[in-house]
DNA sequence: ACCTGAACACCGTTCAAGT
DNA sequence: ACCTGAACACCGTTCAAGT
């Protein structure tokens, strides 16, 4: 009852709510959901909650997503595009196709520290083999432009670009799950973005490393 | 009611059921989470349906662990068992230590392949700082063991084996999670194994090439 | 067209009661 | 000591009914 809601911001203004009614349901469930991820987790995500953070009732998300799943999903694709705004004004920062990289992946592994649940969203949603094209784009979009970066930066052919691409990626991206999972506890644990430069200047070995013969 | 249930099996032999109760129904509910981890995937792995495939009530399970999250630990905890037990078993079968390395990522990856479930639990418990001994102790069990084995591979100092593998294990971790999360979708999409092995090879050149100056 | 309220099945958890 | 059955709060989903 005492719960706040959008309408409630437009009755304090004075203004008579012309409607309870969102102009964007749709829109305002994904950043409630956002939120929700952001301050309370992953398991506090719940359809019913973000329904209420809305100010509508439990019902009423059926009628812009077909289930659960859907929701989950749009708010994931949403997650990719943060990501991805991020990574790309990282990598504009220099014009070294090598520190390119290197600024790729240490933001990939800042973004699943500062937003961890919802980065765990965007990686565990299982949509088996039907995949809405909505993620499927999203979520892989900048591999190609690792792709083209590693044959700037080293001159090598696409497909050892492609190898070393999916060698950085699975790095920065099992370094980021490792830390999310509280699996990098040893002795001295040493700051997450600490580990992501070690690791990048490792790689950099790799990358200045004499190609071998085909 | 037609539910089967371990009971049923001494009673199918003639024997008087001599109680309803297990002799061990906390390994008993263990056993069962981890069938059904297999058989039908993370979201079918229930307090109560974990109960009801041990043939006994909703509430039983609260006498062996304190609620669904220390079942869920203790399962992981027998899945860090396993995969310990197949990466030894993999690591025996040479005794050069560069083979050595390779035949630990390439199982680590296999594991995840084979249980992708089970896998998955493992490394997603967020258990946060009060991680249970019988977890902290099992899940990176592996890791001093491969410092070492760099160590001998490559003569190298602590501090850079430490290094060098966290960049094996964040990189074969990275792989199998991407893999797991259907992230490894575009042209080609070659098997996994044969990712790992390509990624395995890769990371051979760190291992071979020359240390840099401390 | 968009939303609500009641309803149903299921889940995690608790607790008095049984043996 | 170990388990059961009923109970409670919560969740995902459906659907007739409202505007």
């Amino acid at each position: 009852m005492s719960l706040k809601s959008p309408s409630d911001q437009a009755k304090s203004k004075g203004l008579p709510p012309p409607t309870y009614h969102h102009g964007d349901l749709r829109e305002a469930l994904v950043q409630a959901g956002i939120e929700i991820l952001e301050e309370r987790g992953l398991a506090a995500l719940t359809l019913r909650e973000t329904a209420r953070r809305a100010g509508v009732s439990h019902a009423a998300p059926y009628h812009h997503f077909s289930d659960k799943g859907a929701l989950l999903t749009a708010i994931a694709a949403r997650g990719f595009r943060m990501q991805h705004n991020a990574m790309a004004a990282a990598a504009q920062s220099t014009t070294d196709p090598g520190e390119g990289l290197q600024a790729y992946g240490l933001n990939y592994v800042s973004f699943a520290q500062n937003h961890p649940s919802l980065f765990r969203l965007m990686y565990t949603r299982e949509c088996g083999p039907n995949t809405p094209p909505e993620l499927a784009e999203a979520s892989s979009g900048f591999y190609p432009k690792m792709v083209e970066g590693i044959c700037a930066a080293t001159g090598c052919s696409v497909e050892q670009a492609s190898s070393i691409s999916l060698l950085l990626w699975s790095t920065m991206h099992g370094l980021a799950m490792l830390w999310l999972d509280h699996q990098l506890l040893w002795e001295g644990h040493p700051p997450l973005d600490k580990l992501a430069y070690e690791l990048s200047e490792l790689l950099g070995r790799i990358l200045q490393s004499p190609n071998p013969a085909p």
